[in-house]
DNA sequence: GGTAGTTTTCTTACATGTACAGAAACTTAC
DNA sequence: GTAAGTTTCTGTACATGTAAGAAAACTACC
């Protein structure tokens, strides 16, 4: 595959599959049977061909994984209406990419890929660096701000996902619960104090107030 | 395994290996190889037993890698001088746990598992909602505080490793270079601003601003 | 000692991602 | 036509995590 999606030259042996396709079909089996059936064998079965032909298309699983990402972005994130306000257009922006990761939690491992991820994200991290720009921050801080925002939301998105899947296939006690049922109250009095309260207040989503916090942090230190 | 370091009954066959003689083994092939060379496998050769003989004592290679980032942490995690000022204490208590786990960036995987780590970990949690009480937010704040500064810590690390990691396997041009080479000016005038810079930028450190911005943010919030 | 029960270990087997080596199906140059 | 070159596809093979179940090594009770 020296050449993905290259232009097509007519030369040599010509293709049956396209990249298109293997994601397509990627994407039927991922919304009929979930994210772990996706399996290169039953990819090349799917469409009707061997699981070695997909390498010619995509390099790695990993690799198509993040091609489907950028299809299910493609197709699903849409530009909302932003405020003029720009602290607030910066907000609004990042939930949305947010509310969108967050509706797709397979793919967890994706997202970590890099800071942008496919071309329909692009206008909101340009919406994103605008706000910042408007805001009174340098183009260097505006980037940086942007960075630390992308952190904040990718973590809070892989951090709470792996925790509910490690939840769903595991009945033994987390070990979360094994900590807290041992705290020493001398040394650690204050994890003592909320020990009872964790799992509820962790519970709560509380995306958007810390992504406020972050961002008047940010604009604050201009 | 359904008592994983269960008190010692003597009864049953008797165990030829332990848990923490797994842990020690995998330490040693990861100190010695690096995480990669780390199988199931390789780990039973190491301490001269079978791979399905581990599965007594470790639930998964998954929980394999938990009890060696904990071990790693109850090595390396030293408690340090604190100041005495609470939001500082905040950060430096934060900064040292981002500081440890970035140094072992095997297991990136493992640290999205759950907001709080080993018992080592624990007494810098202990400190941070310490600093954040304080500082006088709310027992509720505090913990929602926490988990902000969590989700940004846990977000840097995934995202800084896993870019670099795809980087050294990965000689071909990557998404970002691709994307920011096709850059409309007209659509994204911001990012066409900032395109070529945005390498350099991105490379920078900007951790401990970012988790300034965010726990000011927090406090201003109270 | 024998039988049952319990815990740990071993053997075998399977699903998965993917490396490697060619075969197949074309185009172009002669 | 044939030979060479190029791209795509196929078949085989391997390393890995781990499920399933049999075997082993012990204790407890008779």
């Amino acid at each position: 595959m020296p050449q993905p999606s290259a232009p097509r030259t007519s030369l040599g042996r010509p293709p049956r599959i396209s990249r298109e396709e293997v994601v397509a079909a990627a994407r039927r089996i991922v919304d009929a049977d979930g994210v772990n059936r996706l399996t290169m064998r039953r990819l090349a079965a799917e469409i009707g061909s061997t699981p070695m032909a997909l390498y010619h298309h995509v390099r790695s699983k990993d690799e198509l994984l993040v091609l489907l990402l950028d299809d299910y972005a493609a197709r699903t994130l849409h530009r909302p209406e932003l405020p003029e306000e720009p602290r607030e257009r910066v907000i609004v922006a990042t939930d949305a990419i947010h509310s969108a990761l967050a509706d797709c939690p397979w793919i967890v491992d994706v997202l970590t890929a890099d800071d942008l991820l496919s071309t329909s994200a692009l206008w909101f991290v340009e919406q994103i660096i605008d706000g910042l720009l408007a805001c009174g921050l340098t183009p260097r801080q505006a980037v940086h701000g942007y960075r630390a925002i992308w952190y904040y939301t990718a973590g809070e998105i892989v951090v709470r996902t792996t925790a509910a899947r490690r939840r769903t296939d595991d009945d033994r006690p987390t070990y979360r619960e094994r900590v807290f049922g041992e705290l020493d109250p001398s040394e650690l009095p204050r994890l003592e104090q909320v020990a009872d309260r964790w799992a509820s207040l962790t519970a709560e989503d509380t995306y958007l107030d810390g992504l406020r916090a972050l961002v008047d942090g940010l604009l604050a230190s201009r």
